[in-house]
RNA sequence: GUGAGUGUAGCUCAGUUGGUUAGAGCAUCGGAUUGUGGUUCCGAGGGUCGCGGGUUCGAGUCCCGUCUCUCACCCCA
């Protein structure tokens, strides 16, 4: 082979097309359903647009290039500043809230391994203009109904919730300077993902005071929300984010989703642009990076020159999502084949012109329909209609040319019967 | 960007301490079968052994480089 694929893409062969639009068809007739609107932007912005929100760093992960008007673009990473660009563009007229999704081709220079790619697909949901957690709610509402849609229990997946209100309030009642807040961050953000000793090393870094350490551990050990009420002295900015949690995990017992939900300290996702709550959903082997994540970012229309209004979303990828529904056998519903309804095959050379006016009607009637281009013997087509797992065979043959009679042949049964072509096309409609 | 492992037919893999013309199963195509398929039988095509150097009389096998894929780190919008 000449030319190989580039590293980290992927062919789409029918199989592999066939698993990818199941994913994504689904994602958009989930949003659908919860009531919002899709939209999408260009593949490529100015490749400033996205260091606006990440810093020059970034774009060592970006694939980025100049144009012949030497405009420097990248290719899209992410499409939250492009929903940021377009909902301020029309900020003034939009209705609110403003709930819309879009399931774009991403691409990211980063190196490939398991669940990550350089190309990939991703489900967003946001919500615009509304401060209610129950937008949050909603938000976690919609990936959940998606993930029971595909066949996923709560024995599968866990959303882990979160609050960086909560965190950040706790932090500074601690005495931990706002500057130091982001390292912090980072360093609660491995909690799950390496050994005790090793977190431990981290935070100690992080944090040289030995007394404030010893109450972010004491922080990081609560399991449930109840169990916050300890660090109730506090402050008032700490009791309004534990009132809120507790709102939100009323609203998702409600909505009758409690048991995919878990309260977890420990969730608070890499970026600095969350403000309040956070979540990440994990298939419960553990042994795969999320299969989603979101929250709430407030911030996000004013960082991109609009007004301050509140904003909350999230998004999925297709990867690891793919590997779960692979490995929980949920793609062996899917047809990788084409399904032909009928394929019509002739027992002489001197039927072919008959056939294909058969098969040129069946197709306007709205029927899958197809033939052999070979013809040949009989056994020969009829072969070929069992590789297209044909569900029907019309077999046109002599009964036609003497009684304009054709034979429907069932090919799971094998059972088949003469019937006029009239009467066969007439309880087509 | 750093580190480790990997690569033989479309796929899954054999291939002896380096030794003739690199094999199998599955898949594909053809035939048995000119009015009856999907399960049977027979046959065929398909490989510059990832690519490029080197060692050797001789390399799929050993050495170096490079690329891909896999896994971990960085990062994860």
């Amino acid at each position: 082979m000449e030319i190989q694929s580039v590293k980290g893409t992927r062919d789409f062969y029918p199989e592999d097309m066939a698993k990818r639009n199941f994913i994504a068809d689904l994602w958009k007739q989930v949003s659908v359903r919860n009531g919002f609107a899709e939209f999408d932007g260009p593949i490529f912005e100015y490749l400033a647009m996205y260091q606006l929100k990440s810093g020059d760093e970034i774009s060592s992960q970006l694939f980025s290039f100049e144009d012949r008007g030497e405009r420097k673009l990248a290719i899209r990473p992410e499409i939250t500043p492009t929903l940021a660009r377009m909902v301020n563009q029309r900020i003034n007229t939009l209705p609110r809230p403003i709930k819309w999704f879009s399931v774009p081709r991403l691409c990211r220079a980063e190196r490939p391994q398991k669940g990550r790619l350089r190309e990939f697909f991703q489900w967003n949901i946001d919500i615009i203009g509304v401060d209610d957690c129950l937008a949050d709610a909603e938000v976690i509402f919609c990936a959940v109904d998606y993930l029971q849609q595909t066949g996923l229990t709560s024995n599968d997946v866990v959303v882990r919730i979160s609050s960086r209100r909560l965190i950040a309030a706790l932090l500074e009642c601690f005495g931990i300077e706002k500057q130091g807040l982001e390292k912090v961050y980072g360093v609660l953000d491995k909690k799950s993902k390496v050994p005790a000793e090793t977190f431990g090393k981290m935070l100690e870094e992080a944090i040289s005071d030995s007394a404030k350490r010893q109450k972010v551990l004491e922080l990081m050990s609560v399991k449930t929300l109840i169990e916050l009420e300890s660090f109730a002295g506090c402050g008032e900015k700490a009791k309004e984010a534990v009132d809120e949690l507790k709102k939100l995990f009323n609203y998702l017992e409600i909505m009758g989703i409690k048991e995919f939900c878990r309260f977890d300290i420990g969730i608070v996702r890499g970026l600095a642009y969350y403000t309040g709550i956070v979540f990440e959903i994990y298939d419960k082997s553990e042994q795969l990076r999320a299969i989603g994540g979101g929250g709430r970012y407030d911030n996000l229309l004013a960082d991109f020159g609009g007004p301050k209004i509140s904003a909350t979303g999230m998004g999925m990828g297709d990867c690891v999502l793919g590997i779960v529904l692979e490995e929980k056998g949920l793609f062996k519903n899917i047809s990788e084949k084409n399904n032909i309804e009928y394929f019509v095959v002739y027992a002489d050379d001197s039927l072919k012109n008959e056939t294909l006016k058969l098969i040129a009607t069946l197709r306007r009637a709205g029927c899958k329909a197809d033939f052999s281009y070979k013809g040949g013997a009989l056994g020969k087509q009829l072969k070929q209609a069992s590789a297209v797992n044909a569900a029907k065979c019309v077999i046109v043959g002599d009964e036609f040319t003497q009684k304009k009679q054709i034979i429907i042949k069932n090919m799971s049964s094998g059972e088949q019967s003469p019937v006029d072509v009239g009467e066969f096309f007439s309880k087509l409609r």
